[in-house]
DNA sequence: CACTGGCACTCAAAGTCATTGAGTGCTAAA
DNA sequence: TTTAGCACTCAATGACTTTGAGTGCCAGTG
C-alpha cells in the first residue's frame, strides 16, 4: 500500500517509498556492472516491479528532482550522482559477507607476502598497498603512521657539528628511524652515551607510543630527584618525539591501474590526478579525516571537496596498533566501483593489518 | 660541388650529400619545434638552399629510402625516424653551449635545493631527479648508486634472534644505512661491540667504497697476525657490503610532465610506461648501459630495445664520486624533445650532482 | 646531367546529411 | 495511480563530399 505521492516526493531520502529505493537500487547496481546509462525499459525489466516504463519514468523524474539521478542528455538512460550512489552505499547496498574462501584466500596471500616483511612495518606497509591494488584492480593506499608505535629496542646519539646530534632509534625487530636533533649546546661523545644507556635501560621493551604519551611526563614530574644527566636524556627523549619522521606519509600502489577506467581516461584529468598523488598533501588531508572514525569510510565523487577526485571515490578503514588508530588504508577507484566487494575487503585487509602490526601475543 | 647522385644515395649516413644533411638537419629541427610532419614547400623556403620543392621531393625520397625519415601517410610531410634523429644528434647538431646566464641559473637553483640535502646523498638525488624534470618539463631520473661511497662515520651491530645481526652504518654526515646480517653462529652483545670497535677505530673517516675495494683484502692478508675477533669483526664488515642496500634502485620525478605530450596520450600506451617505471626493471637495465660510457648517452625511441619507450628517448649522464663513476641521472621524453637544449642540461646537472657528493676540499 | 614546372593522384581531416534507436516528457484514458 | 501512445530529442553511426597539403613521376630546360 504506497504512500501518497506528495508526500514521498517530498520526503528525505529516508523516506522514499520502496519503489524509489528498490528502482535506485538496480539503476545503481546495472550502471556499475556496464558502466552505460540506464533507460527506463531496462529498469521494467530488471526491477523485478512489474511496473511499465511509464511508471518508472515518473518515477526517475522524481529521482531526478532529488538529485539521486541524471541524464547525460535528454535521450540517454540514468545515471547516478554522488547522492545517488551515497543513498545506496548507505542504506541499499547488500555488502556480500565476503564469502569465507575468499576470505581465507586474501587472508593466506597478505600472511603470505607479509612474512618476509615482519618486523618491519615500512615494508608491511607497502605490501599491504600493492596486495589492496592487486585484489580491487584499483589504486591501493596506506598512511604511514604519524604516531610512533612498537617496541623501543635501542637509540644510539652521533655528534654532528655544531649542536646538532643524529638520533638513530631501533624499534621492533628491526626498523630503524633516524632524526636530527638540535640541541642547546654541544655534548661529547661520552656525554652522550651515557644519555643513551639512561635511556635504552629505562624504556627498552616498552611501546614507543606509551613512552611518549605518559611516561615521559611521568619521569618530568620527578624530575627533583633527578641529576643533570637524566634530565637533560629525557629532553633528548622529548625532541626526538617531537620531530615526526620525515618520511614518506603514505604509500601508494596501482595508480596505473585507475588508467584504464573509461571514465578517467581524460588525459588531462588523469595527469592532475597523478599530480595530486605526487604531491600528497590533499590527499593526506583527506585521508586525516579517515583516522577519526573507527570502520569503514566512504567519500563518493566531488563529496571528497578535492576537485581532482571529482570521478573518483576512496574506500579507508583505520589499521590499529595496541588498541589505538594509528593509520589508514583504503583503495582509490571510480566512483563507479562494485562498492559491495571492497568495502569488506578494504575491512579485512585492515584488520589483517592490525594484527600484523601488533606485538605477537 | 656535388657528388654525383648515385653515388650518395648508395653510401653511408657520413657520405650524405652537404645538400641532404642541411635538409635533414632543417627538417627535425622544424618537426621537434612544431610537432607536424615537414613538407617539400616548408623546406624549400626554409632550409636556406633555394631548391624547388621538386628537387626536395627527390632528395627526400633518397632519406626516406636510407630509413632516416617516413611519411605518416601518403599525402603528409616527413618525420624523422629514430635513425634520422640519431644522425641529426651525432653530427648535425649544433649544441649551444648553454649561455651563461642559463649555467648560472642552473647551478645556483641547484646547489640551493641541495643545500639542506648536503650530508644526506639519498635526498641530494630526490632534489637533483626534481630539478632535472623542472627544467626540462620532462621526466627526471637519478640512479642510486649500488656501489657504496661516502665516509664511514660509525657502525653498530644490535643481535636479533637467532644468528642474525642488524647492522647500522653511518655514513657521511648523517645518512643511515641498515642491512640483516645472517651469521654463522650467535654473538652476544659484548662481542658485537668489541666488533664494532674494531671496524670504527679501522675506517671512521675512510671512504667506504674503498674499504671495500681494498682494505678488506689487505686486513685479510694479515690473517695470520689476527686474533679471532679482529677475523670475525672483518667477516661481519665483509658480509655488510657484500648485502646491497634494497633500497631502491632510482628516483624518478615529474612523471606525470610526459602525460602532457601529444604522442604519448594514448592511455594505453601511457599506462605500459608508467608500469614500467614502477617494476623498474628495463629502465634499469638500460640506466646500467650509461654508467660504463662516460659523458653524455642517448637512445632515441626503438633504439632501447624497450618497447615501452617507443616513442620516447633517454638522455643520460654519469655521476662520479671520487673521480668513480658511481651512478647516473637523465630525463625521459618524447623523441621529439629539444636534444640541444636538453643535452648539455643533463650534462651540466650530472657535474653539479658529482661536485656536490665529493667530499668538500 | 641536375634541376624544375606541371600534372595526376592520394589521403586525412573536416563538414554535411540522413538514418537509427534508445530514451524522454506529456497527455489522455483505464 | 498506472499505463499506452505519441511526438520529440539527441548521440552515434555511416555514407558522402570537399578541401588542401602533400606526394611521385615525367618531360622539358639551361
Amino acid at each position: 500500500m504506497p504512500r501518497p505521492r506528495q508526500e514521498n516526493l517530498r520526503s528525505t531520502e529516508g523516506q522514499l517509498s520502496d519503489r524509489a529505493r528498490q528502482l535506485l537500487t538496480t539503476l545503481v547496481e546495472r550502471y556499475i556492472r556496464d558502466g552505460e546509462p540506464v533507460g527506463s525499459r531496462t529498469l521494467s525489466r530488471d526491477s523485478g516491479l512489474d511496473l511499465s516504463p511509464a511508471t518508472i519514468r515518473n518515477i526517475m523524474a522524481d529521482l531526478e528532482e532529488l538529485g539521486m539521478v541524471r541524464s547525460p542528455h535528454t535521450s540517454a538512460g540514468r545515471v547516478p550522482t554522488a547522492r545517488g550512489y551515497r543513498l545506496f552505499v548507505d542504506a541499499l547496498l547488500t555488502v556480500k559477507p565476503l564469502d569465507g574462501r575468499e576470505v581465507a584466500r586474501l587472508q593466506r596471500e597478505l600472511l603470505e607476502k607479509m612474512e618476509p616483511a615482519r618486523g618491519d612495518s615500512q615494508s608491511l606497509m607497502t605490501t599491504t598497498s600493492s596486495l589492496l591494488s592487486g585484489v580491487t584492480q584499483m589504486a591501493g593506499l596506506v598512511t604511514i603512521p604519524k604516531r610512533d608505535f612498537g617496541a623501543w629496542r635501542q637509540v644510539e646519539f652521533l655528534p654532528l657539528s655544531d649542536n646538532r646530534v643524529l638520533a638513530i632509534l631501533v624499534v621492533n625487530e628491526r626498523e630503524v628511524q633516524n632524526r636530527i636533533l638540535e640541541l642547546d649546546r654541544a655534548y661529547s661523545q661520552s656525554e652522550l652515551q651515557q644519555f643513551a644507556n639512561y635511556l635504552n635501560t629505562h624504556f627498552a621493551g616498552r611501546d614507543v607510543g606509551q613512552i611518549r604519551a605518559s611516561l615521559l611526563k611521568e619521569l618530568r614530574n620527578t624530575r627533583e630527584s633527578m641529576n643533570d644527566m637524566m634530565a637533560a636524556a629525557i629532553t633528548m627523549a622529548e625532541q626526538m618525539f617531537e620531530r615526526a619522521p620525515p618520511d614518506e606519509d603514505y604509500v601508494l600502489a596501482g595508480e596505473t591501474h585507475l588508467m584504464e577506467f573509461a571514465e578517467l581516461s581524460n588525459v588531462d584529468k588523469l595527469r592532475q590526478l597523478f599530480e595530486a598523488f605526487n604531491k600528497k598533501r590533499e590527499i593526506l588531508h583527506l585521508l586525516d579525516q579517515c583516522v577519526a572514525a573507527d570502520g569503514v569510510q566512504i567519500f563518493i565523487g566531488e563529496e571528497s571537496g578535492y576537485q581532482v577526485l571529482d570521478e573518483c571515490s576512496v574506500v579507508t578503514a583505520p589499521y590499529r596498533v595496541n588498541e589505538e588508530l594509528v593509520g589508514v588504508l583504503g583503495v582509490i577507484g571510480p566512483t563507479r566501483m562494485a562498492y559491495e566487494r571492497v568495502i569488506p575487503i578494504v575491512d579485512m585487509t585492515a584488520k589483517l593489518l592490525s594484527a600484523a602490526l601488533n606485538p605477537r601475543k
